[in-house]
RNA sequence: GGCCCGUUGGAGAAGCGGCUUAACUCACAUGCCUUUCACGCAUGCAUUCAGGGGUUCGAAUCCCCUACGGGUCACCA
């Protein structure tokens, strides 16, 4: 009888959700659904300075835009709530005594700065920096005499010396580490908040998680709460431990990094899909079996399993997201590629509230097929929406074609004779004006297409035509007959 | 600097000792389709797996060294 499969995601409330962390979420998530397990997110905000207001519940928005469903949590409660740290201080706090009583973790008054001079001289000699153990068997009468002064003591776990301790993990197999290149670390600050290393290990303990899927960062911090389990005889979960996200010069992703969009919520707010976000984040780290790349949401609940993450990093391709997004936009009904094209032809100040409905609908509909997401739309459609548009040096040349005068007059006096605009109408004109004026194929349409594009290259041009109105049509044609 | 981890084409990425003269995806090139544009389809694109040693009948796959990249050594998560 194997135990219950429950993961968690852990974000701590500093921000929007980060692509890395939507993908340790969602590994989590596809894990625990494969395994019929439950999925859990708990909120780490042990660090008051750092905590940004709102963010829970942009994080909470974010992963629900993803499509992914928690059975735990802040939201909706659960059998082993609270599920923010903050309010478990309670349980720390015994916890942490028994550590003390027991002498597994003893009270620190150090300052910063002592610690900071401590960090100098071993970097200085060439040490390992390590806390030097100062505060480790003091009296009680010389922890009376610091508190005296107005010290306020943090804890510190007490390091076993000559050590080994083994993360046995999914992903990366048996990593070992010397428990002596390890210093005791705080759990607790002067203010009897626990710190993460501490705090998540009594969390994952008590809510009774079976596998620790998170990023490798993590990794060298696994030791520390290899420790803590086995201070309080807890049972360890397994581990998987995910490589990072590169970007595309191969560093790791810094948030402060403008070059790359980094933001579920931006991703969301530029018009990309959610389930192409999710099936772009999960190839990060994560390969399937079979050769197909695409896959909805529960054919990934289906396939996704630990054994094939990979142990190396990933680098964040956005060319090849957008190509995803694409692929994902071409198969939606138009509707639904308004929705993601509107509050950006809004914003431009194209269209407003009173503009008519079915217009923007063939407008969409028109780019649909080369639209990688909704905020491009307004590069993509803008000679709709300029009076005078600009002509590229390619058009230039086809326009000075010598040709060009004929057929465009032709094309002229045909389009002021139409009563109606529709595709067909432009179709007829245009097989009118090849059939006297002989032109065809390119040299018809290309200045055509330049005269009133612009561009040489664009969407389906009787399409275009229709849509752009014969006023608008007529006028940049003149522009090149008079 | 110590300790950990990684390194396959222009890019991502499979590969787990012989089935591989290295899948698949993006990008690129060419051809087909289309009276234009685009979509789509087809084909091509690493004699080689960071470099060097070794183990083996046989290595991208195991071991060692070097180089490069990353993580961590916080009263951040």
């Amino acid at each position: 009888m194997s135990k219950e499969v429950r993961v968690r995601f852990a974000p701590s409330p500093t921000g929007h959700l980060h692509i890395g962390g939507a993908r340790s979420a969602l590994f989590n998530y596809l894990f625990a659904r494969h395994q019929g397990g439950k999925f859990v997110i708990r909120i780490e905000d042990t660090d008051q300075q750092r905590n940004v207001e709102n963010a829970e519940a942009k994080l909470i928005d974010s992963m629900r835009w993803l499509g992914v469903d928690w059975d735990e949590s802040i939201d909706v409660g659960g059998p082993y709530a609270p599920y923010r740290s903050m309010d478990r201080m309670d349980i720390y706090t015994n916890h942490l005594q028994q550590l003390i009583d027991e002498g597994k973790a003893y009270y620190c008054y150090c300052t910063p700065e002592e610690l900071e001079k401590d960090r100098e001289e071993q970097k200085a000699k060439g040490e390992t920096p390590q806390y030097a153990g100062r505060c480790r068997h003091l009296t009680l009468d010389q922890r009376q005499k610091l508190e005296q002064e107005g010290r306020k003591p943090s804890i510190r776990f007490l390091v076993p010396k000559d050590r080994e301790y083994v993360v046995s993990d999914h992903v990366r197999g048996q990593v070992t580490f010397e428990s002596n290149g390890i210093g005791d670390f705080v759990i607790a600050r002067p203010d009897g908040i626990p710190t993460y290393n501490f705090a998540v290990t009594v969390d994952d303990s008590l809510m009774k998680i079976s596998h620790v899927i998170r990023g490798e960062e993590h990794l060298s911090n696994t030791p520390r709460q290899l420790m803590v389990y086995e201070a309080f005889g807890y049972e360890t979960p397994e581990f998987a431990h995910v490589a990072l996200i590169l970007n595309k010069d191969r560093q790791k992703m810094s948030k402060r990094d403008e070059s790359v969009v980094q933001f579920v919520e931006q991703y969301r707010d530029l018009g990309y899909l959610p389930e192409a976000l999710l099936n772009f984040l999960v190839l990060l780290g994560w390969s399937p079996e079979g050769e197909e790349e695409i896959f909805t949401r529960e054919q990934l609940i289906e396939q996704f399993s630990l054994e094939r993450v990979s142990k190396s990093p990933a680098v964040f391709d956005q060319e090849k997201l957008k190509w995803m997004n694409n692929h994902y936009i071409k198969q939606q009904p138009v509707e639904r590629v308004v929705e993601l094209c509107k509050p950006h032809l809004l914003a431009a100040g194209w269209i407003n509230e009173q503009s008519d409905e079915e217009w923007i609908k063939r407008l969409v509909a028109l780019y649909q097929e080369q639209l990688h997401f909704g905020a491009e739309i307004v590069e993509l459609a803008s000679l709709f929406f300029q009076d005078e548009i600009e002509y590229g040096e390619e058009a230039k040349t086809v326009l000075s074609e010598d040709q060009v005068p004929t057929v465009l007059k032709a094309f002229y006096a045909e389009l002021q004779a139409l009563e109606s605009f529709t595709d067909e109408d432009i179709k007829q004109a245009l097989k009118a004006v090849q059939k006297g004026t002989g032109f065809k194929g390119k040299a018809l349409f290309m200045p055509v297409r330049a005269a009133v594009t612009g561009e040489l290259h664009g969407r389906d041009l009787n399409h275009t035509i229709s849509l752009l109105g014969k006023e608008k049509v007529s006028g940049r044609l003149l522009g090149f007959i008079q």
